[in-house]
DNA sequence: TGCGCACCTGTAAGAACTTACGGGTGGTTT
DNA sequence: AAACCACCCGTAAGTTCTTACAGGTGCGCA
C-alpha cells in the first residue's frame, strides 16, 4: 500500500476479532453513532447451510437477532442485497407489519436509527456495516457528505479486515480448504462445461483420473453431483465464474 | 432514501452516461483529479464472451486500453478483483517489466497516479473506480483520510448508477433477458443439484417438459450442456448460488 | 384470424455421469 | 517405519443427461 497515513490500515493489522471490533468502535463513536454491526450472508445453493453471520457491539442483541432469525425479514438485509451506496435508515424503514416487531425489539436495544453501507464480493450474498444511533431520529449533523464518505470508507476496511481473521473466504465450511489443486483445476474447467474426457485431454490425464478427482471435490463439498458441486465452489469463491 | 440532502444522489438520476460522466467528474476534479476512468469484468464461465467494460473521461485511452486489452495485464485490475478497499498508485505499481510498457502509455496520455476504489457484486468478477492524476506523484493533499471516504462513496453511487443506464445485470448478452420464468425455476432447482425427475415432482411436471425447459435454457444461454447453463445463469446473475 | 410464444408431453438411442469395487507411486509428517 | 495424503489409473453396472424426432393447448397481439 503506497499511501503515506492511513489511520484505517490499522484495521487490517489487527490480530484478533476483539480488537478489531474495538478499533473500528472508536472509530464509530468519532462519526457520532453509538454502535456497530456487521452482517453476512455467504452464498450457497438452495441458501441453506451457510449461518448468516452477525457480530457486533452489542453481543445480546446480536444473540436475539441470530436467535429470532430476524435475517429472514429484516428490512436492511434486503436493502443491502440489492442496492450498493449507503443510506440512513429509522423507524420509517421498518413499516411493514411483519418488521414493526423488529423494530420495537430492536429499540429495546438501543438501535434507533442508523447508517448502513452495503458491501458485495463474489462470494457474497449479502454484507454489510450497519452504524447504529440510540436515538430515533438522526441528528442533522450525522447525515452529511462526510460522514457518508467516512463510514462508507470504514466499512470497506472493516469487511476486509473480518475477511481476513475469520477466512470468510467461506473456507472450511464444507471441508473446502481441504480441496487438492487438481481437484479445484478440473473443478474449473467442468463449470467451462468440459466433460471428463474433455478435461483428460486439457489435462493429459486419464478419463478415470478425473471423474475420481471431480468424485472427491464433490464428496468434500457435501455434494450430490457434479453440478452442485460445481455451483458450491463457485458459492464459496474456490472458483470463479 | 431518506437522506436528506446527499450531493451524490443526483449520480442515481441523470438519464444518459454522458450525464453520468459529466456529473461524475465535476466531483472528481473538487477532489483533485483530472480525470477518471470505470472500468468491469462480468464474470462468464471460461472468462470469455463478456467484454471488459473501460470507459471514462478520456476517450483515447479508453480505445486504446480496449485495442490493447491491457485490463489482462493491468495490476490495477488485479488489485480491484481480490481487495475491497482502496489504493493510490503510482509508477511503483508498475514496476514488473510486464507493466512498465503499460505505464509509460498511459502517462503519454495523462495518468500519472491515481486513486483506484474496487467495487464488488454478485456477477461482477470484478468492477472499480479510478481516478487518476496528470502529475506522477500524488500530491500529498490528496492522500488524506477525507479524499478516500469522498472517493469511495463517489464510486459507490457512479457503480451503481452506471448499473442501471447500462443494465449490466449481464442481461441480454446471451440473450438472457428470453429466459422464461420456467427456465430459470428449472435451472434453480438444476443449480442445487436436483436431477430432472426430482425437478419434475417439484414443480409437477413430466420429467420430459423439465429438460425441455432446461434444453432451452442451455440454448439461449449458448451453454455446451446443463453445467454450463447453470454457471452462466449465476454468472449473469439470473439465479443466486 | 393468423402468428408467435410460453408452456406442456412423448419415444428412442447414445453420450456422459455416478457409484462401487480394485490397484499403484511419491512426498510429508509423526 | 508407519500413516497420511495428493496424485494417478482401471472395470462394470446403473442412472442421468443429451439429442433428435414428434406432437399438443392457451394466451396476447396485429
Amino acid at each position: 500500500m503506497l499511501v503515506e497515513q492511513n489511520l484505517l490500515e490499522e484495521l487490517l493489522l489487527v490480530r484478533s476479532l476483539e480488537d478489531l471490533f474495538a478499533a473500528t468502535l472508536r472509530h464509530v463513536l468519532q462519526i457520532g453513532f453509538d454502535n456497530f454491526f456487521y452482517g453476512a450472508q455467504i452464498g450457497v445453493a438452495g441458501g441453506v447451510g451457510m449461518p448468516f453471520v452477525f457480530q457486533g457491539t452489542l453481543k445480546k442483541w446480536c444473540s436475539r437477532y441470530i436467535e429470532k432469525n430476524y435475517d429472514q425479514i429484516d428490512p436492511l438485509v434486503t436493502y443491502a442485497t440489492r442496492r450498493h451506496v449507503p443510506m440512513f435508515w429509522d423507524d420509517r424503514n421498518f413499516r411493514a407489519s411483519s418488521t414493526e416487531l423488529l423494530f420495537q425489539d430492536g429499540l429495546a436495544y438501543g438501535l434507533g436509527c442508523g447508517l448502513i453501507s452495503p458491501m458485495h464480493g463474489a462470494n457474497f450474498k449479502v454484507a454489510f456495516v450497519n452504524l447504529v444511533s440510540k436515538n430515533t431520529e438522526c441528528k442533522h449533523e450525522l447525515a452529511t457528505h462526510q460522514t457518508l464518505g467516512r463510514t462508507q470508507i470504514l466499512a470497506c476496511y472493516f469487511h476486509e479486515a473480518f475477511q481476513k481473521l475469520e477466512n470468510i473466504a467461506g473456507a472450511e465450511f464444507y471441508g473446502a480448504t481441504a480441496l487438492s489443486n487438481r481437484e479445484i483445476e478440473c473443478l474449473r474447467w467442468s463449470a467451462d462445461g468440459k466433460t471428463s474426457w474433455e478435461i483428460a485431454k486439457i489435462l493429459v490425464l486419464s478419463e478415470r483420473t478425473v471423474i475420481f478427482h471431480l468424485g472427491n471435490a464433490a464428496q468434500k463439498l457435501g455434494a450430490v453431483n457434479r453440478r452442485q458441486a460445481v455451483v458450491r465452489a463457485i458459492a464459496l469463491g474456490l472458483i470463479v465464474p
